[in-house]
RNA sequence: GCGUCUAUAGCUCAGUUGGUUAGAGCGCUACCUUGACAUGGUAGAGGUCCCCUGUUCGAGUCAGGGUAGACGCACCA
């Protein structure tokens, strides 16, 4: 074995094999325990929230595949409709052309021929992850199985109604064409301007002033609102306006949504751009006069001037026109919130068309229930209120997208613009009696991505048939994400899932925190502060980490600052940690915070925990390997030490802590107590307590025996209970160490086959547990001293015991020889009850004191300053535990077991600090 | 406007139903190349638990109010 752990030399050989031997396929047997992968964009590389995410899983996974349960990690890719298509049109742009120029059936060809030759990146990826999702199962959202899941549920949710098309103004993107669903638009805050302007009344009595944010609009106008109690425009309620520009006549209506108090309290409505007054052109029946093109230009509806030209230089042509015409009142900066498209950037246009709906109203009562009644399970708990919130509220889905990537629309349209829905063309024919001499037409447009991706859970289960995966994995046991993805996945997924199947999807929904960067900003390509879990992994130099920030920028004038940043950062470039380091950094960050900053300085400190792991076998392999480690011997031939029988129920005990903190998806709780375990427990103290049994030849067969047979098989259980969260490290040394133990190697030639430790039914040696828990307080004690002391490690002391009880002096010597080797003594003396001892600087274990001769070792003045110091914090305490135990109320008030445990706790500070005061005065006296 | 979250050591974070002296990692200081490991060992320093008020025998923890910050939803033309 190499002196230090190098990751990458072991962690791709152990990956082949578990995939080879069919390792992530469910077991067949056992409670059925199962997890969905969010489907990555098929377009896209892993990054940090995904390697976050996929770590939780894994362990989840492997956790639970080692306890015996019937485990499936479901896999599989996400379409991603626009993502996919803007990548490869980008593609084409760089050559000259458009998708368009291709055609619908060219263009398709290209996707696919791109998914196949991209598509792969990151399943490769998840595998260096060390994720163990059963591949064979893997499932593309577009692949046959799903695709006629999808038609079935559309052409369902028709026949009932639930499904319906409708002329409605919906968010269009000018830039990508196509309607988008609300949750796809991103309101910020903008600076803009009000202008304010004058409609003068058609019969030349009057005029109003509206003011709007969107002065091109006013071509679409086709009315002016106020408020009905408002006596200030009471009188022309009823009366027309000339609309400027166009010379319209349009009404004046009364309406209570308008606000009287804000601005003039006179709104200009147009009803085709706007979703209140949308709503108001309907409950006033008033016409809708669209004014714009797909690409939000002027249409031909609007003055000849002004047809065909952008939006935004419409505005200002007509903003410079109103103003020529002395219609223009004023011009205010007025800050607003502007909606734009999530992929495209582009200001989202509301746009009158026919679009595809879901009527989820009836969908989302069950969704709620399912999560109300508990049968759901949002950890952490709060995020149900932000679930219901929307739920609550929600509106109608709006499901098509005029894209050519996706699933293409069950529904066929004869020349007389007849609707007909069906699974495919010649079951529409059957269906509804067409012969081949009507012509039918087949919706040019596709579905949201987010419709197919909310039937995950059994659509991958193989639905609409009825298989037995459907049967044992719905509902699956959790869905780990995140919450930027409750509404548009988690939320319509419990909505189809329910509805299909009559089961909920999932029980548990974990919601994962984010993963921000050091100085929790977002990680983005523009911000230049992306880290790729791969690099990581592996390491990458500064100059490659420097081309992969500043490379291919939209905004190059960034990318000095980025280099600047990323030189100070990563000086060096980033060391290799390896997959082991980052996955258990992640599940120590994985606590219920909703943001976590991701520290590198954590990453290599688990690195260097690995390196503990890989040195601690080391060690036990170099004093096992050629040796007897008695892996079949009966019990008598091996001695166990107290430290022996220590070390088990010390992992007994971690064993359960890790449990228990995984049935509560706390992992960081988890990782901490394997850590705290591997290193303080093992490695600190019990390896060193090894040492003198192997290492004196005053140990028996039995003795040496029964020490190896507890390291191996300590090692070889405690590589079983770290190999969920650190699965590469845990196997290689696991094939190591397993031959030497009982197991052997052979036929379970795997870590991750083997059963998870468990607690033996007769718990944990509370003895051995005392013992040794006195025995590191001698020790800390002696080590104490002569760390402030500054007497040299290196140096053999003599000690005295004073006071030592019946106990004491039998764990003395049941323990002397490690006491002797571990702080390094030349001579141990129990003193009697009479005896006197020489001036010495003492440790206090319990009642005994561990005593050390001063002569020649210790300075008086730094012995008292030493003394004083430990005094003044016991007298603070017992100051405040007097001051409790004299306080009335609390005598009287408080539980009697908090009142014998400050009593308790008194009587031994107050002995303490009875000892470290005659240890003052005899020093002094000297 | 409605809703959610966060504030604890220099940094990143734990702290279960209120109950010993508030913990961990990193960083820092001193000493130690002891034969698993310097990606190490031993010892140590470091905290006004954001502020105020309250409940309580007792508050980092509960309630109310505030300050600072993050996020979600809906929005006034």
């Amino acid at each position: 074995m190499d002196k230090t752990f190098n990751p990458g030399a072991i962690e791709q050989t152990c990956y082949t094999d578990w995939e080879q031997n069919g390792y992530f396929k469910p077991s067949g047997q056992g409670e059925p325990y199962c997890i969905l992968l969010p489907p990555p964009n098929v377009t896209g590389s892993l990054h940090m929230g995904h390697a976050f995410q996929h770590t939780i899983m894994d362990t989840l996974t492997r956790y639970h595949r080692m306890k015996g349960d019937n485990t499936l990690w479901q896999c599989g890719t996400d379409h991603a409709g626009i993502a996919t298509q803007m990548v490869v049109e980008r593609q084409l742009d760089a050559q000259g052309k458009s998708r368009h120029d291709l055609g619908r059936e060219a263009f398709l060809e290209k996707v696919w021929e791109w998914k196949a030759e991209s598509g792969g990146t990151i399943s490769q990826q998840m595998r260096r992850l060390g994720t163990s999702t059963d591949w064979d199962r893997e499932v593309f959202t577009m692949d046959e199985n799903l695709s006629k899941a999808v038609t079935k549920v559309f052409v369902e949710l028709h026949k009932e109604g639930l499904i319906y098309r409708g002329k409605r103004l919906v968010n269009w993107d000018p830039v990508l064409h196509t309607a988008v669903s609300d949750l796809e638009v991103v309101n910020e805050e903008e600076a803009g301007h009000m202008w304010h302007m004058r409609y003068p009344l058609a019969d030349g009595s009057g005029e109003l002033v509206v003011a709007t944010t969107r002065p091109e609009t006013m071509l679409g106008d086709t009315a002016v609102a106020v408020h009905p109690d408002d006596q200030r425009y009471a009188s022309m309620v009823g009366k027309e306006i000339k609309l400027p520009l166009t010379g319209r006549l349009i009404p004046i209506i009364a309406d209570d949504y308008v606000d009287q108090e804000f601005g003039t309290g006179c709104v200009k409505i147009t009803p085709a751009h706007d979703f209140n007054d949308y709503d108001m052109g309907k409950r006033h029946d008033l016409p809708m006069i669209n004014i714009l093109t797909d690409d939000a230009k002027l249409n031909d509806d609007v003055p000849e001037a002004y047809r065909g030209m952008d939006r935004f230089d419409a505005r200002k042509q007509i903003v410079a026109d109103l103003e020529a015409q002395g219609v223009l009142v004023k011009i205010e900066p007025h800050s607003l919130k502007v909606p734009r498209g999530d992929r495209s950037g582009t200001v989202i246009e509301p746009y009158l068309t026919d679009q595809w709906y879901v009527a989820v109203e009836s969908l989302a009562k069950p969704a709620i229930e399912a999560v109300e009644s508990g049968e759901i399970r949002f950890v952490p708990e709060n995020w149900n209120k932000t679930y219901y919130q929307w739920m609550h509220n929600i509106q109608d889905w709006c499901i098509s997208r005029q894209l050519w990537w996706g699933h293409r629309i069950p529904a066929w349209y004869d020349d007389a613009g007849n609707i007909y829905v069906g699974e495919d063309e010649a079951a529409v024919r059957r269906e509804n009696g067409l012969d081949d001499a009507v012509a039918l037409k087949q919706d040019e447009d596709v579905l949201d991505t987010w419709f197919s991706s909310a039937l995950w859970p059994f659509a991958t289960m193989g639905w609409p048939e009825k298989t037995p995966e459907l049967e044992t994995f719905v509902p699956s046991s959790v869905l780990v994400t995140g919450f930027d993805i409750i509404f548009f996945w988690v939320a319509r997924m419990i909505m189809m899932t329910k509805k299909f199947t009559g089961k909920i999807p999932f029980k548990d929904i974990y919601i994962t925190g984010l993963i921000r960067d050091e100085q929790g900003d977002k990680m983005s390509k523009s911000k230049g502060n992306v880290l790729d879990p791969i690099d990581l992994i592996d390491g990458i130099s500064l100059d490659a980490l420097l081309e992969k920030r500043t490379g291919g920028m939209m905004q190059p004038q960034k990318a000095e600052k980025i280099a600047k940043r990323t030189r100070k950062q990563f000086p060096e470039g980033i060391a290799s940690y390896g997959t082991d380091a980052l996955r258990f950094t992640f599940a120590a960050m994985a606590s219920t915070s909703r943001d976590i900053n991701f520290d590198m300085g954590r990453v290599e400190g688990y690195r260097n925990f690995c390196n503990k792991i890989w040195n601690a076998s080391r060690f036990v392999l170099m004093n096992t390997e050629t040796e007897d480690t008695g892996a079949n011997a009966s019990a008598s031939e091996r001695e166990l030490s107290v430290a022996d029988r220590w070390i088990w129920a010390r992992f007994y005990q971690t064993v359960t802590d890790f449990e228990q903190a995984i049935a509560q998806y706390r992992f960081d709780i988890a990782a901490q107590a394997l850590y705290e375990f591997t290193w303080n427990q093992f490695c600190d103290w019990y390896l060193e307590l090894t040492k003198p049994v192997l290492n004196s030849e005053h140990s028996s067969d039995a003795q040496k025996r029964g020490t190896r047979h507890t390291l191996v098989n300590v090692l070889e259980q405690l590589m079983r209970l770290l190999h969920p969260v650190m699965p590469f490290i845990t196997e290689s040394i696991w094939q190591r160490v397993a031959p030497l133990t009982a197991v052997g190697a052979g036929e379970t030639a795997s870590v991750m086959t083997q059963a998870f430790p468990q607690m033996p039914a007769e718990g944990v040696d509370q003895d051995a547990l005392a013992d040794i828990e006195w025995f590191k307080k001698v020790i800390v004690g002696i080590r104490n001293i002569r760390g402030e002391m500054d007497i040299s490690p290196n140096k053999p002391l003599s000690v005295m015991l004073r006071n030592a009880t019946a106990e004491d002096e039998q764990r003395f010597d049941t323990l002397s020889l490690y006491v002797t080797r571990m702080a390094k003594l030349e001579d141990v003396k129990v003193l009697a009850q009479d005896e006197t001892a020489p001036p010495s600087a003492s440790a206090i274990v319990g009642e005994m004191e561990v005593l050390i001769p001063m002569a020649g070792l210790i300075d008086k003045d730094a012995e008292l300053a030493r003394i004083s110091k430990a005094m003044e914090k016991i007298e603070k305490d017992v100051a405040r535990t007097q001051g409790k135990l004299s306080n009335e109320n609390f005598v009287s008030k408080a539980p009697e077991a908090v009142i014998e445990k400050e009593k308790q706790k008194l009587a031994e500070a107050s002995q303490q600090l009875a000892k470290l005061q005659e240890q003052y005065k005899s020093i002094e006296a000297i």
